[in-house]
DNA sequence: GGCTCAGGTCGATCGTGTCCACGGAGAGTG
DNA sequence: CACTCTCCGTGGACACGATCGACCTGAGCC
């Protein structure tokens, strides 16, 4: 992991489809060597995965809510995990300090939709309770930040 | 926006590398037909970016945070915002209902720059107070969720 | 010095991106 | 109904990119 995997990765944050010979162009190498280092990043799990960000409202899905989650004092939390993975809904799960126990991001179509959800995390084994918060926007969303080199 | 274009915007959320020829097989299309509707998605602001997707920790970004804010009865929000968006750290900003206006997705190495990054929220003109909790872990984020037909 | 290995370059081959001319289906019109 | 216009697709052509194998070079180590 030195400079030239860190542009890299910087690169490919911002555009993930470059091509490898671009990529060389950009950090000084031959379209093989970056083939390779890429490669490397890949399966040594720095990049996990290339996705194409699409604006939500475009694909149907217009309402974002936060939702904070406390257990049970006897809640088993793989338990609720597993129960939260099987919503597709849920975006992102947070395992957070405090009292919530989980922080998720949801994204559903409509407010009814939301209602579906929230009465369904309600219902499910080891939630005490939920606290919705909606986001009237999103201003923005995953914004890569400048990554700074380990300063080894 | 019809079902080839929701094939191809989930065939790229998935995986954002994949070849318009690749793509062009899924969908049953030659490719530069698919090159065309890609590039129509893209104009037409239904794919934003392409992005890989990185660990976070291979990248010094160890420490995440989720940030309430409330705002001073007399602030001006774009101002606000505008401060927030020079603010490198905060890789998500939500405009939230409810006490606090917003919500702030923050990433950064260590709680020491965890607690330079509220000192500075505090600082900045127009806010009141901040709610800083800590993400222990993140079972996961950004997953994509299936696209359903809008059902016309 | 000479071995070995990691990580690079170069060249060749094959698949892909992308431009272009062409063609067929469906809507609107006389 | 026939004509035409438009949209959206196809197929061919060609340059460019991905990717493999052979070879090169410098660092570390006997």
């Amino acid at each position: 992991m030195d400079t030239i995997d860190l542009s890299l990765v910087e690169l490919l944050r911002g555009n993930a489809r470059l091509s490898y010979a671009e990529l060389a162009r950009q950090v000084g190498l031959s379209a093989p060597a970056v083939h390779e280092r890429v490669g490397k990043l890949e399966s040594g799990g720095v990049i996990r995965a290339y996705r194409a960000e699409v604006e939500p409202e475009a694909v149907g899905l217009g309402v974002t809510a936060l939702i904070g989650i406390v257990e049970n004092s006897d809640a088993d939390t793989d338990d609720v995990l597993e129960a939260f993975r099987q919503i597709p809904e849920i975006e992102s799960c947070y395992f957070m300090a405090g009292v919530e126990s989980f922080l998720l991001k949801a994204r559903v179509g409509t407010i009814a939709e939301l209602e579906q959800l929230i009465v369904r995390l309600n219902r499910t084994p080891g939630v005490a309770s939920t606290r919705t918060g909606i986001a009237l926007s999103t201003k923005w969303e995953n914004r890569p930040q400048p990554l700074e080199l380990p300063t080894a």
